[in-house]
DNA sequence: GCCGTTTTCGGCCCGACTGTTTTCAGTCG
């Protein structure tokens, strides 16, 4: 694990400790976003710990003097002596009844000490023997609400992927919208936002008729549990149907939970904002409309000093962030890393603005889709470049191509490509990085690819400084043009390699090579932060589906908000480059 | 513990829902 990410999950834990410990709650916030913070930095900060400078250490927002002489101390001794202070007046299992839906630190406290709970064992006994009920404002409904809680933990450990959370709130923003009186039904949260993973789906929807809209989302098929039914808000737990048999080996949760906020039509815009997030974005947000004299709630934007008053904003989210004179944010940017300082419009990267695919598999390796078959839905989504891209000869198990098999193939491609209208296929590779770096074909064959699409596929356990220089030596090779899915993770499943992204970006940026976001919501790889970094540093960005088949060719919507979690441009990525100018540049490496 | 164009101290976002009370504490987002 990085250092990054260590000390990230140490502040973490150390919030969780002071909470318990009934601790000042600005201190358990400031530990909290010391955490996020570190968790979201691409740049390691173990340099400037071990080289004891305080200064650069604080210009990163929410890291102060305090935190700074903490990853200072991590450094150089490999551990922070307040967190294993706390650990030994906190026992470890505590932190687990801390993470039960409904029971904050001071439930867990109060069941601490009077009833010497450490654990969820030591919770669900005592439930049992009837003690707990005993405590002060514990009757018989919120017990058998911790119970169903632990049961839900037990079986939905894992957050949901983003790829799956989306079309179940497609499917019941649909339904809520064939609802009698509904006038705007849309999702927020982190859904809205794009995130890889989803804790819970926010619905929001705006209707003459909320009691007809409580009652159909209540008993909506699939509901398993109703966790709150109030004037606005309800709230129910959702079985996941695990009918996907591609991913029948994946661990998905039995159930999520789904909030339905049921908002007036007019303050629309404020609602959304809102329970879209993310809160440290609101936070910001909020803290510029004090500064300015305002005050912003779900309702509206209002004058400090009449906040029944009319609002000055409400509607549309646009309107809130003009009246307080700032950029419309994009929802994906939501996450209190400098958006608001923005002073004129970014040019976000759009769906529409994505004009090739540049990574995709046909029968002749794993894919299901013939090449005509691809082409045909390429040209159908308004594509003007596609690009085979079959595994090469080491991926046996992918039925990759030997030598000779490509040659055919590439000849093959450049044939269909003459008789195919209204679209330019190219004839590229996945060549597999070895685990020394080098790639899978010869140098001459490398050459006769129109395309070289390199990425690494096996040996992903490998050491962060070994895994540094195999990928740096394929950005090196003169005929690559796009590293795909640059660490191989598979979100909650497998963690991938843990380059250093800093001089993979350098790598990059200087032998005009471009980072792919692969969108399979399994993957997302380059993540959003890393995303960040490569924009930030001018390297060019490939978006791709890495097509097996035809479904892949809609996870393009979750490379894109990846891609805008990362604040790019179309300018910056390829795939929204015209034909001239994508053809230009593949050619720039032959 | 962090932060600052009202700045080195004194704040730190705000409302809904539940379950338990009988006016509100705790939790959540």
């Amino acid at each position: 694990m990085s250092f990054n990410q260590n000390a990230s999950l140490i502040f973490s834990r150390i919030a969780q400790m002071l909470e318990l410990l009934g601790s000042d709650r600005f201190r358990v916030n400031a530990a909290n976003k010391a955490s996020r913070e570190l968790k979201a930095l691409t740049a390691d900060l173990e340099p400037l710990a071990r080289a004891e400078d305080t200064k650069a250490l604080t210009t990163h927002d929410g890291i102060g003097k305090g935190t700074a002489a903490k990853l200072i101390e991590l450094a150089q001794s490999g551990t922070i002596s307040e967190h294993d202070e706390l650990a030994t007046r906190v026992p470890a299992g505590l932190m687990e009844v801390l993470s039960i839906p409904g029971l904050g630190p001071k439930t867990v406290k109060l069941m601490w000490d009077d009833l010497k709970i450490e654990s969820i064992a030591d919770l669900k006994s005592e439930i049992d023997k009837g003690t707990v009920a005993d405590l002060p404002r514990m009757g018989a409904k919120t017990i058998e609400n911790i119970t169903a809680a632990i049961q839900f933990m037990e079986s939905s450990g894992d957050r949901l992927h983003l790829g799956l959370a989306m079309p179940i709130a497609n499917r019941i923003i649909e339904y809520m919208q064939s609802i009698q009186g509904t006038i705007k039904a849309q999702y927020a949260g982190s859904l809205r936002r794009g995130e890889e993973t989803i804790g819970d789906i926010d619905i929001l929807i705006a209707t003459t008729d909320p009691d007809a809209a409580r009652d159909a989302f209540t008993t909506i098929q699939g509901v398993t549990r109703i966790l709150a039914s109030g004037e606005t808000k309800s709230s129910i737990r959702y079985a996941i149907s695990t009918e996907n048999q591609r991913f029948k080996d994946l661990a998905v949760p039995a159930e999520i939970q789904i909030d339905l906020r049921i908002v007036p039509d007019e303050s629309w815009g404020a609602a959304l904002a809102y329970f879209t997030g993310s809160k440290d974005h609101n936070v910001a947000l909020r803290k510029a409309a004090l500064k300015q004299g305002m005050t912003l709630n779900e309702y509206g934007l209002f004058q400090s000093k009449d906040p029944e008053g009319t609002p000055i904003a409400c509607h549309t989210e646009e309107a809130i962030y003009i009246a307080l004179n700032l950029e419309p944010v994009a929802p994906p940017m939501r996450q209190d890393r400098g958006e608001l300082a923005l002073k004129e419009h970014l040019p976000l990267i759009e769906l529409t603005d994505i004009k090739a695919d540049l990574h995709t598999h046909t029968t002749d390796s794993d894919g299901k889709l013939s090449l005509e078959e691809s082409a045909t839905i390429a040209r159908d989504r308004d594509f003007h470049t596609l690009a085979i891209t079959d595994h090469s000869q080491s991926s046996a198990i992918a039925n990759g191509l030997k030598p000779d098999r490509l040659r055919k193939q590439i000849k093959a491609i450049h044939d269909f490509n003459n008789s195919f209208e209204g679209l330019h296929i190219i004839a590229g590779s996945e060549v597999d990085i070895l685990v020394d770096g080098s790639l899978d074909y010869d140098d001459d064959l490398l050459n006769e690819l129109d395309i070289v699409v390199a990425s690494p596929h096996a040996g992903l356990r490998a050491k962060p400084k070994q895994a540094t220089k195999r990928l740096l030596k394929a950005i090196c090779h003169p005929s690559v043009h796009i590293l795909g899915h640059p660490t191989g993770r598979l979100i909650q499943r497998r963690a991938g390699l843990e380059p250093d992204i800093t001089e993979l970006i350098a790598a990059a940026v200087e032998h005009d090579v471009a980072l792919e976001i692969n969108s399979h919501w399994m993957r997302l790889d380059l993540r959003d932060t890393h995303v960040r970094a490569a924009v930030e540093a001018g390297c060019k960005i490939a978006i791709n589906c890495d097509v097996h088949n035809a479904s892949d060719y809609d996870n393009i919507i979750y490379g894109i908000l990846t891609a805008q979690r990362g604040w790019l441009t179309p300018d910056q990525c390829i795939n929204a480059w015209d034909h001239d100018r994508l053809h230009t540049w593949l050619k720039s490496k032959r």
